[in-house]
DNA sequence: TGCTAAACGGAGACACTCTCCGTATTGTTC
DNA sequence: GAACAATACGGAGAGTGTCTCCGTTTAGCA
């Protein structure tokens, strides 16, 4: 890759991060070229479509993910307590930017999406903390990791779609994670 | 109002909710227009936004929330039961369009949206299951229909982005179920 | 029948996405 | 350091959608 190429990609991604911060995951594309001073052609070719963008953007998040994954999976506490803290994590870090949650929750389930090979880090924090439960028989018999981010991803698009924060949503991660411990009937 | 105006209008309608159920509620409200053979002015002037235009969609959908929930109500048997009853009723009644459930669940938490009223009922809805149950003493303390609807609503609208009907997450709101009936740890 | 308020409709302004292609820059080769 | 591909740039513009404005038409009353 170019010198010149290389330098404007940086560029792009470094504008979009600081354009979807404000205006979320739908901002106008075209906006971001014109902030970062590059025409809208460079911009598509570099990126072809809005979730290539997204994707890039999202480096820095993946990063973060697996840090928030290590600092969960190193608590040493009850089962039911570490599953409380991830559902809590996970609706948090799903939540960075508004619009996060519904595209990060519907990237799950649709392994063409550009954006699924990032999010598949989350699925396989969630596989590994469900897989720790299991094996403390503390998680109800069946559920997987994907249920697990469905109903929490369900939870924080629904925070998102309210403009509230997570921490005033964290009643319902524990009911969550109730129905989630609980005996089936 | 005058006659040809009513007629316009109910075609408008009509044509809507035929486009809607094809494109979801995204759809292109000229394709609308142009389908009920109205020019696009006269679609705007007698719904100046696409909420207005939902809003007289979903009258319909309005009578059978009504219908539903009365006969979720009539049910005699184990408060749980109903409670299970109420949350797959819910999902079905929000899931009925694509694109509903994300609509409807923000729309319960935007008293200025246009589909607000509409919302209503089914907020109502909840709230006479939830008071049901609270007098049975299952429903676990604190739990308003409130927190019931976003429960379901963030499934409902996970499923609905993976193009999943309720009936193949029904397991996860029988998590919810269980969520909402246990004690407090 | 004539008149006026009400309603119509579609051209077009504006916004966004994405492509095409003439122009400019890079970096390699001699 | 000059020449020359190969690579990258950028912005005009096509395509699509939203929504408004205003000249034209129509309903319904007197």
């Amino acid at each position: 890759m170019r010198a010149d190429a290389r330098r404007n990609r940086d560029l792009i991604v470094e504008t979009a991060r600081e354009v979807f911060r404000e205006h979320g995951y739908n901002a106008s594309l075209d906006l971001v070229a014109k902030r970062a001073g590059v025409g809208a052609g460079t911009l598509y070719r570099h990126f072809p479509s809005r979730e290539d963008l997204v994707n890039a953007v999202m480096q820095g998040w993946v990063d973060r993910v697996e840090e928030a994954t290590e600092k969960v999976l190193a608590f040493e506490g009850p089962p039911r307590e570490l599953l409380e803290r991830w559902l809590v994590t996970y609706a948090e870090l799903i939540s960075l930017h508004k619009g996060g949650p519904a595209k990060i929750t519907a990237a799950m389930v649709q392994p063409d999406s550009p954006i699924a090979p990032k999010c598949r880090v989350l699925l396989e924090a969630t596989e590994r903390v469900c897989e720790r439960l299991h094996a403390e028989g503390v998680l109800r018999e069946g559920i997987t990791a994907a249920d697990v981010n469905r109903l929490v991803g369900g939870v924080a698009t629904v925070a998102d779609g309210a403009d509230q924060p997570i921490s005033e949503v964290e009643p319902l991660l524990l009911v969550l994670a109730d129905g989630l411990v609980a005996a089936p009937a």
